[in-house]
DNA sequence: ATCCTGACCCAAG
DNA sequence: GCTTGGGCCAGGA
């Protein structure tokens, strides 16, 4: 079967037709979503931002992880679509590395999103 | 206001 | 698999 073009569920499109809140509460949502995944589980920037309320905001959560402070999110756990890390060079290298050390499995340059794939409380996708 | 950029995502070809 | 084009959003210049 073929996938559905790009369009946005009733749900959705109600919570984004709720103007964004600024930044600030955005980014503590953000936070405390990263942080409820455990260790050996991962999760991506779009299920972040979803989970958080805030579907179409993954750049944000991206954003949020760039200029985060070292040590306060566990940033290893957030990766790209399909399990892929996003970093580049040896940054790339760091992520896999401490994931790889929290028993997450890659098969190639993809994780294992099968197995681990952090299911958000109240998740009804995929 | 405009232009550019980014740890993004996805459908097509 | 890979590349491309379009869509998405905020923040900085």
């Amino acid at each position: 079967m073929r996938k559905p073009p790009r369009k946005l569920s009733a749900r959705e499109a109600a919570r984004f037709l709720q103007r964004a809140p600024k930044s600030a509460p955005r980014d503590e949502a953000f936070r405390k979503t990263i942080r409820q995944i455990p260790r050996g589980k991962v999760a991506t920037y779009a299920q972040v931002a979803a989970a958080a309320g805030y579907p179409l905001y993954h750049r944000q959560v991206a954003q949020l992880l760039r200029t985060a402070p070292t040590g306060s999110l566990p940033w290893q756990r957030v990766v790209g679509a399909g399990g892929e890390i996003k970093l580049k060079c040896e940054a790339a290298l760091e992520q896999r590395m401490r994931l790889e050390m929290e028993g997450v499995r890659f098969r190639g340059k993809r994780i294992d999103m099968a197995e681990h794939q952090h299911r958000f409380q109240g998740w009804e996708f995929e």
